[in-house]
This record gives C-alpha cells, structure tokens and sequence, in this order.
DNA sequence: AAAATATATTTCATAATATGAAATGATGTA
DNA sequence: TACATCATTTCATATTATGAAATATATTTT
C-alpha cells in the first residue's frame, strides 16, 4: 500500500517549491543552496514551473510564488475549498465575537496561517497569511499534537526542543504531552499568552470525511478581552464547517 | 527573454494534473488515454504526486486532485505585483499593435488609468498614469458596469447624470446597460470616440483566482488606424494576464 | 571608468534516470 | 472456473535530466 515510487525531478521540484514557500523573492543562488541542487538544476526546473506560471520573478529577477498554482486548488481536495467554504462561517464567529478568527493547517512541526477574518476593533491580533508557527505554542497546535501517539509527541519536543516564546510557553515535554491529551478530550484548546504575551487564544480542529484533522480554527484576541462563552460558539462554528467536508459525528 | 526550457516530467505532469482536473475520479486508464502517455508512465508521476498529497484516490482506486495542492495556493498570488506582471505583455502587445496600451483600475465610479505603455509613433494617444474617466465613456469602464447588476448600473447613471465627453458618448441609462450588458457577453468593449473625439479603443477586463474583475487592459489607438484584429490579440493578452493571476477557463 | 566579483544562463558530453514493453498481480465478469 | 480488464512491478535500454564548465549579465570595488 505504501508506495515507494519517486521521480527525481519531481521531488527536487518539491523541494524547490517548498523552499520558495519558506523564503519569497529569493535568488537562484539561495534556492539552490537550500536545496542542495545544483544552480543549473535548480534554474531549469524553476524555468520549467514558469512556463505553467507556478512560480514568477520580479523585476530583480528573484523568484517568487506564481498564480497558477490556484488553478488547481479551487478543485482540490473533496473537490471543495476549505478556504472557501470556511471564509462564511469564519466571518459569522467574527461577528458573533467581535475577534479576529483564523484558519491553519499543520505541515510536520508547525502551523500554517491560511485564511484569516479580522476584527475591526481597533486593538485586534492579526496573523499574516502563510506564517507559521510552532505546534506547542498555540492552541491548535496542542490540539494537533494531541492528534498524535505520546511516543510522537516525545519525538517532537525532542526535536524542537520545545523554544519559549514567552514565559507562559509550555517547555517540559510530558506537561507538553498531558495538556495536548487533555485538549483532545475536551475538543478544545486554551493558548495562554504562550505564543505571544497579552495574546488569548481558542482553538479547534477541523476534520474531514475519514474522520482525519485537516485545519484547525481558532479565535485570536487580546487576553483580557477573551470570552470563556467563545468556546462553544467556536466548537459549533467549527462543527459546521467539518461537516460541510463530510465529517460525521 | 522567452525561456524555452522544458523538462518532460513536469510537461507530463502538468497534462496529467490538467486532465485529472478535467476528469476528476478518472481510472489510471482514462487519464494515460487522454494524456497520451504509456499507462506505466502515467502510473509512476501519479504515484509521485500522491506522495505529496497533491492527487488522491478514492476507494476504487480512481485518481482525484488532492488537499495538497492548497498548501502553496493559499500564499501564491499574495504578494503579485499586477503591474510589474503587467508590463512584459502590454510591450509585447504595443509591439504587435504599434500603439498605446493602458492597464486600468476601477475605483467606485471611475478608472483610474495605472500603468502605460506608449507607442512610438508621431501621432499617438497617451493617457497619464494616475487620471481617471467615467466608467460609461471608456471601453473597460463599460466592461465593468456589465460585471454589476442592471439595478447598479441604473443607479450609476443617476449618480453622474451621464455626463457627455463627446456626440457618441452614451447618455442614455438603457442603452448604456444593454452595451455593457452585450460587452460582457463578447468579453470585450468598444469605445467609439465616446471619450474624445478621434480616439477609439478596445478593452477586455482582467480576473484574479477567484474569477473577479480586478483590471482592464486596453489598445487606445486613434479611431481610423484602428483594427478589428486587435480584438483577439488583445483577448489573448488579457487571458495571458489573468492567467498569471491564477484565473483560469 | 575600468576591473573585479558575483550571479544568472547556456552549452554540452555523459551518467543516471525515466521510460515503455512485457510480466505479474489483482479484481471483476461470463 | 476460466476469461477479461485494468493496475502494478520489473527490467534492459534509450533518452533525458544532469552537473561541469563556458559564457553572459549584473553588481560592486578600485
């Protein structure tokens, strides 16, 4: 079932991509040297993308993201649009709370911030579109890892080393591990000023038809102004839109 | 400056990830069929891209686009510069015309003219970078009263009253809706000397990802060297374009 | 301005990779 | 059961992608 077919080309491409991900507008040179390919690689195959518009450059000739990519999210996935379909109900918890609201997928050890609601409140936390952030720091994260076996979780606060963002940053690997398994069974999660202080959060996961968590959504606002009533309003919000990816139960 | 490095995996690839997005729940049968490729081939970049999440299969094993393919999505397209994409095609367009091409926003009952790209020939239309006109009077204004409803365009017309540049300047509210309304079905637009006399134009609008206007591109030529040929070039130029926005079909 | 440096792009011979034919496996059908 | 269809794996080989080096282009230093 496993399947161990690779075509290289396609992994460097992989590579490539995901390292332009990580650093827009980067040279030839620090794509190559990030990857580890060869210059004259990484330029033919960054030449190729462009003909398909998946990657760009501008006037400095660094390369960036292109357009082409969204060709085929649109259709992606279930055939349904996270983004999209989240977009609604994301505006509706805005309303109902007054925060700004945020929607985030896990790759390995972090979150990825990927849609986004904000407040119009003048004092309101506002992430930036595809900023990351680590697993532990945030309360969809805990919940994340709370997903995974506790050996995983070990695993990855040895990897990460588990950094402080702030005082309130949970550091000790087993608090780490009973506070995820704690979120999970609640189907909830608290951030604590851990990712950044004077910042509350909620958070909650997204699944999809095979039950598997693909986003999470939570509620970012300033510490004192968080509801505890939130919670519920988030887990419905979050209730609905698992269910609009076929979630059951 | 055009780049004709092509890598035939990715080639493949792109034909497979286009099919499978036509055909989505496609057996490996259908799509090495309609790609023309040796179904082994066609299995082999399948299964590549499956590791990646970027195609998936459902129970019977048919092909289907995956989840992965949001995760550069989200972020492409962000941070695209629309006149630093813009420039390349409308020189390439003034050197197939000869003349004065605009790129265009519309800001509430007006475009604003954003980018230019002069011919240079004796006698030639310019228009400043930074001016505006009344939607009704120029061919990509009257493109973008046909995305609106026939109510806002009524409302439109009693707004500015109309006001007349010219004799051919549309002043009457139901012929102006019934233009923009026939300029949206042929997806492009006249202006006849309704913006002064002598200068005729032709514009096409431009769409981003989510399929909405966010521009127009437009030939600004003086009315008796115009060429009904320029129509399509300019099509072209305008699909190129929204194309690099991440617009497609 | 000229020289020097750094980086991007192209060329090209070659090794390594992706390829397609064919064998095998799996699944459904008469 | 045997047959038929399609998916997957194997494997020898040709083709392709590769990386070294040459060239071009841009940027910085003298």
């Amino acid at each position: 079932m496993t399947n161990e077919t690779h075509i290289q080309v396609i992994d460097r491409m992989m590579t490539l991509l995901e390292s332009l991900a990580q650093h827009e507008h980067a040279s030839l040179k620090t794509l190559a040297a990030e990857t580890g390919l060869h210059s004259s690689t990484a330029f033919r195959i960054l030449a190729s993308l462009q003909h398909y518009d998946w990657i760009m450059r501008d006037n400095n000739g660094a390369y960036q993201l292109g357009g082409g990519l969204q060709r085929y999210a649109a259709q992606a996935g279930q055939q349904i649009d996270l983004r999209q379909v989240a977009l609604p109900i994301m505006a509706a918890l805005r309303d109902q709370t007054g925060e700004t609201i945020n929607l985030t997928l896990r790759e390995n050890d972090e979150v990825i911030y990927v849609e986004r609601v904000t407040s119009n409140r003048m004092m309101r936390v506002e992430q930036v579109i595809g900023s990351r952030a680590p697993l532990h720091v945030t309360a969809v994260g805990k919940l994340m890892l709370g997903e995974d076996t506790a050996e995983a979780r070990l695993s990855y606060s040895q990897r990460t080393q588990l950094p402080a963002y702030t005082p309130n940053t949970i550091t000790d690997p087993i608090l780490l591990s009973t506070t995820a398994e704690a979120a999970k069974q609640q189907a909830y999660a608290f951030d604590n000023e851990e990712a950044e202080l004077g910042v509350g959060c909620i958070g909650v996961l997204i699944r999809n038809a095979s039950g598997k968590a693909v986003a999470g959504l939570s509620i970012s606002a300033p510490r004192e102004r968080r509801q505890d009533e939130w919670v519920s309003a988030l887990q419905q919000a979050g209730a609905q839109l698992s269910a609009k990816l076929g979630y059951f139960k």
